[in-house]
DNA sequence: ATAATCACCTGCTCGC
DNA sequence: TGCGAGCAGGTGATTA
């Protein structure tokens, strides 16, 4: 999916597009993405105007005069704004359309996004409650990672991919951090030192950045709001890159699993 | 409590 | 050219 630059390139490109809009229409196309979708969506937003679109984790928030809806790209979502008359295609799930005559459309091939519209404070919805930190804040850090993780024998790349470690490090930006920083992916995460933890945790932030930097990473589905692809992918040292050489020492780099996920790493550069 | 596995979907690539 | 297997950016639920 989309992991936390991608979202946020999705965040810059629709927000100014669609803040102070007011909601005129909403066309459903499927029963439900991961859950099923509220048939009485259209009710719900219709005359609403949007006040503010916010980002927690790899949530998109919409936040409206009355609640708030909910989003989240799963593995394969995109949204685009397109004018309103704009035919549907493959996999255009939703449609909100907009008083100056544009839509945001939500595209999403595996159907694993979520849409829900929220009445409270999002903050309290069950989905956000239990996340840990933002990576890009300050209240995360080397010595955080450090004390979630003592007695921890989960291998360190899952550990970090667990949305109540750090919020929005996915399988791509996960093996990235984890060849910046030196770390073997399948290290016990209680098994590593506060010194090592606090590289890791610099780099995440530093890989999240450079990735946020250029509009995030498509591997194939993923678009900016403007249609265009990330191109961070260029910039990936040893994900999706197993048999050519590492950047830093020319040795091949591996691919193996970990937790069911592919996972990338110099066995030269990485201990 | 922690760790591993399964499940939700479609589409694409690979090997036969 | 066709077909089944395996895999893909996420994450909640279920199982040991």
């Amino acid at each position: 999916m989309p992991e936390l630059p991608e979202v946020e390139t999705t965040r810059r490109g629709i927000e100014p597009l669609i803040c102070n809009q007011q909601i005129t229409g909403v066309v459903l196309r499927v029963p439900k993405l991961r859950w099923p979708l509220d048939p009485h969506l259209s009710e719900l937003l219709v005359g609403q105007r949007v006040l503010a679109v916010s980002r927690r984790a790899k949530y998109l928030l919409i936040r409206l005069e009355q609640g708030s809806l909910l989003l989240h790209l799963g593995m394969s979502g995109s949204l685009r704004m397109v004018p309103l008359q704009t035919p549907a295609g493959k996999h255009d799930h939703v449609d909100i359309h907009f008083a100056d005559g544009q839509s945001l459309r939500f595209n999403d091939p595996r159907r694993f996004g979520l849409l829900a519209f929220f009445q409270g404070t999002p903050d309290d919805h069950p989905l956000l409650t239990h996340l840990g930190p933002e990576p890009l804040a300050t209240d995360f850090s080397g010595t955080f990672l450090f004390q979630r993780s003592r007695k921890r024998r989960l291998a360190v790349k899952p550990f970090i991919m667990d949305q109540r470690t750090v919020v929005g490090v996915g399988n791509i930006y996960a093996s990235e951090a984890l060849f910046r920083a030196g770390i073997r992916p399948d290290r016990a995460a209680g098994r590593i030192s506060l010194t090592r933890y606090e590289e890791l945790a610099w780099q995440i932030k530093e890989v999240l950045l450079a990735a946020l930097e250029a509009g995030g990473t498509t591997v194939s589905d993923f678009r900016q709001a403007d249609g265009r692809p990330g191109y961070f992918k260029q910039q990936l040292q040893v994900y999706g890159r197993d048999g050519l050489p590492c950047p830093v020492c020319g040795q091949g780099i591996v691919k193996v699993s970990l937790g069911q996920r592919s996972t990338f790493f110099c066995r030269h550069c990485q201990r």
